[in-house]
DNA sequence: GACTCCGATCTTTTT
DNA sequence: GATCGGAGTC
């Protein structure tokens, strides 16, 4: 076993007390995923237990994908026998295999978040309710609270305390909702994220049989960042080791920030009350940063109350101090961090992928990638927006779901009119009240329409429906490629996008070429042993932004959010927007009053850095369109002045920390105004565009005539500059004063 | 029904 | 900054 060389006693304990419940504590940096991998790989190589009979679960699969290939660097290629992967997708497989026990069909449809609260917004519209009152997002995570708390629709709704809770809020309609969103999404043959996990507990529960198979099936069960489960996933992982009672968790309450997503903190914090002969083992030794690093996580973590106490060490050496850059802008934030990482990679030959900036939101990084470019510095985004939310890649994916799912009504309203059938928002209504009404599946009433809808329809719906009735036909016999194309192409899909010339309409061409090349990928996979569009689809519904990741340049910059960094290690980590009302996130502590998400959130960003740590905030910031002021954040504050530097190379020379004043604070505001007015004021003679185009937003100035489209000549009275200029008030000739919006507004600049 | 224009509105993090 | 939806027009 010569894996167990070269562990401490901590990890090789981790390693070897294979039998009965263990959890296991390990600290930021402490070596988890080694432990875990070889504590697998012992259990196969050692105890001889057979790949099939171990369950391992993790969040993302991105890090189930590199447990699984770093345990095949162990033992070879039995590792893919292991029953590993996320929570969603091994329960999903389970499900599907179950899923007539539940009154689902084998095929059932997974809704992303988008599918979710589209269907809820449809729903709010019929019951005619105030859309403004139940907003989707709102709605959504209510019932994904419930669900994620196994509370079923039918309990919900017999529950009077939610129903006081819900009147408190104004929204005493939202069991109904829920009622109705769970049979819509049953009669669609569709689950949501949390439905994967809320009905692997029902069938559990009522089908001791089902369960007693799996019971026996997973003799190991092992779960890795147990500090993010909810309820609903750690009844379900409890349930299945119950039998054999080989339940491993490994988590570091210090990293918890899912709360968010329901999960639980008090599932770590109470685990061994639920297992009386449990074996726990903390790994406090780090081994991936200097200590200056390990001691600023320490200080900053320590002022939180709900913990498991432990005392992270390290015997690395003490490394540089914390820089720490001010910027008086977010654009100028971004231009510090360039700089800096530009000096970094010159001074002591670092590599581009050595790097990673992290922030607290998406919408951070524009300004940070802009600097990169303008220095000519390759980075790489991570997660955002993926690739399999885009417009197009939806429209496609969703022609495949309805062809294998006919009741799919997410899928439904998107191609139905697309490429366009004349099939319009009315006819798509009267639809979905026949379903509603007669309690059937979409399908069932556009296979039938003039049984249901009396009056004009257009003739092209039952071409619709021919067309879906081929592609079942021909999906049946074809691989995923082969069906996939054949819908790419005999949809119109892609006819339509080709014929699109502009710039726009050749990258989402391009897009959904990308997305055949993908299928094709599944297909030559020789892991899957299903190929057919089912199984793709199965695999793509849930997949997110970091597992499309697939750049070729490896030597870049990562960008991205601290949730995402989670697992990840770089030499040089940049922290950036440390502003209060951003992090601390003025959201997070308004809705839920807890800072020590937060701060954990920021333990994890911290953690994340193995030699140089640097931070930093602007004092103003775009934000929503708007320009605001900010404040340093308060975690700087909880660091103790002697571990940090301020890199007065770019920032600002005068002390913020520890005692930064408001008179500073405005002083420097004052000189940001001024030069961002020198900056931006545009001299000298304006481009008149030749055609009505919309305005420049800093092209436009206070006593300029203009001339409109429909209005004719006018002069700017005002330019709305606390919206950041995007408003302009003119007074046109003919027809007085306006408030133009300038992203809008065509306006043609007359000298 | 399709299309255009424009005001209103919303932004945390993710499976 | 981006997206949604209402109003108006064809």
């Amino acid at each position: 076993m010569q894996y167990l060389d070269g562990l401490n006693e901590p990890q090789r304990e981790g390693v070897v007390n294979t039998e009965g419940p263990a959890m296991i504590i390990a600290g930021a940096g402490s070596g988890k995923t080694r432990v875990l991998t070889y504590r697998i790989a012992h259990l196969v190589n050692a105890h001889k237990v057979d790949p099939f009979n171990i369950l391992a679960l993790t969040f993302t699969n991105k890090a189930a994908l590199e447990m699984r290939h770093r345990i095949e660097n162990v033992i070879g290629a039995e590792a893919r026998n292991l029953w590993m992967g996320t929570f969603h997708s091994v329960f999903a497989r389970i499900l599907r295999a179950e899923a007539g026990f539940l009154g689902y069909p084998a095929n059932f449809t997974i809704y992303d978040t988008d599918d979710s609260k589209s269907l809820i917004k449809t729903i709010v519209k019929e019951q005619e309710l105030d859309e403004k009152v139940y907003k989707a997002n709102v709605v959504l995570n209510r019932i994904s609270g419930a669900k994620n708390r196994m509370i079923s629709w039918q309990a919900y709704i017999n529950n009077p305390e939610y129903f006081a809770e819900d009147e408190a809020n104004m929204k005493p309609k939202m069991g109904k909702l829920y009622r109705i969103y769970s049979e819509r999404c049953k009669r669609a043959g569709a689950m949501d994220f949390d439905d994967l996990l809320f009905n692997t507990n029902i069938l559990f529960k009522n089908h001791i049989d089902v369960l007693n198979k799996y019971q026996h099936r997973f003799n190991y069960v092992l779960v890795d960042e147990f500090q993010d489960t909810n309820i609903s996933q750690y009844i379900i992982t409890r349930k299945l080791a119950a039998v054999h009672q080989n339940i491993c968790v490994v988590g570091d309450d210090a990293q918890s920030i899912y709360a968010f997503r329901g999960a639980d903190i008090r599932n770590i914090l109470n685990f061994e009350k639920d297992y009386s002969d449990i074996k726990i083992i903390k790994m406090e030794q780090n081994y991936r940063s200097t200590q200056n690093i390990v001691n600023v996580a320490n200080s900053v973590i320590a002022r939180n109350r709900a913990q498991i106490h432990k005392q992270v060490w390290t015997t690395n050496q003490s490394g540089e101090l914390i820089s720490l850059l001010k910027a008086s802008s977010d654009h100028e934030e971004g231009r510090l961090v360039a700089s800096s990482i530009f000096e970094e990679k010159m001074q002591n030959k670092i590599q581009n992928s050595d790097f990673a900036v992290l922030y607290r939101t998406n919408s951070q990084s524009r300004a940070i990638e802009e600097a990169l470019r303008r220095v000519n510095i390759k980075y790489k985004i991570v997660g955002g927006l993926s690739f399999y939310q885009r417009r197009e890649i939806k429209d496609l994916l969703a022609y495949m779901r309805f062809t294998i799912n006919h009741n799919d009504e997410e899928s439904f309203k998107r191609i139905v009119n697309l490429p366009k059938r004349g099939i319009g928002p009315g006819t798509i209504n009267k639809i979905l009240v026949a379903a509603e009404e007669h309690t059937i599946s979409i399908w069932e009433v556009i296979e039938n329409i003039h049984q249901f809808i009396h009056g004009k329809v257009s003739a092209t719906l039952s071409g619709f429906v021919t067309l879906i009735k081929r592609f079942e036909l021909e999906v049946n016999h074809k691989d995923a490629f082969d069906a996939a194309t054949l819908i790419a192409k005999q949809s119109g899909i892609l006819k339509e996008l080709y014929e699109d010339k502009t710039i726009e309409g050749l990258s989402r061409y391009e897009n959904v070429q990308e997305l055949l090349n993908a299928v094709k990928e599944f297909v030559d996979n020789t892991d899957n042993k299903d190929v057919n569009l089912g199984a793709f689809l199965q695999e793509v519904s849930l997949l997110t932004g970091v597992d499309t990741d697939k750049s070729d340049d490896n030597n870049v910059v990562t960008l991205m959010t601290i949730h995402m960094a989670k697992g990840l290690e770089f030499k040089n980590i940049y922290i950036v927007g440390l502003e209060e009302d951003l992090f601390p996130s003025q959201m997070m502590l308004s809705s839920r009053a807890d800072l020590e998400e937060e701060r954990r959130l920021f333990y994890v960003a911290i953690t994340r850095a193995k030699e140089k740590l640097t931070l930093s905030y602007a004092l103003t910031r775009y934000r929503f369109g708007r320009l605001k002021n900010c404040e340093p954040s308060r975690f700087l504050d909880e660091i103790e002045p002697k571990y940090i530097q301020v890199d007065t190379k770019f920032s600002f020379s005068e002390p913020v920390i520890p005692n930064r004043t408001k008179s500073f604070i405005n002083s420097v505001r004052r000189d940001v105004q001024k030069k961002s007015a020198n900056t931006f004021k545009k001299t000298g003679d304006y481009t008149v565009s030749p055609g009505f185009e919309p305005s420049d937003t800093s092209a436009l100035e206070i006593g300029m005539k203009v001339e409109h489209p429909k209005f004719g000549y006018g002069k700017v009275l005002d330019i709305d500059e606390n919206g950041a200029g995007r408003k302009a008030k003119v007074k046109f000739d003919n027809f007085g004063e306006k408030t133009l919006l300038l992203s809008f507004a065509k306006l043609r600049i007359h000298e």
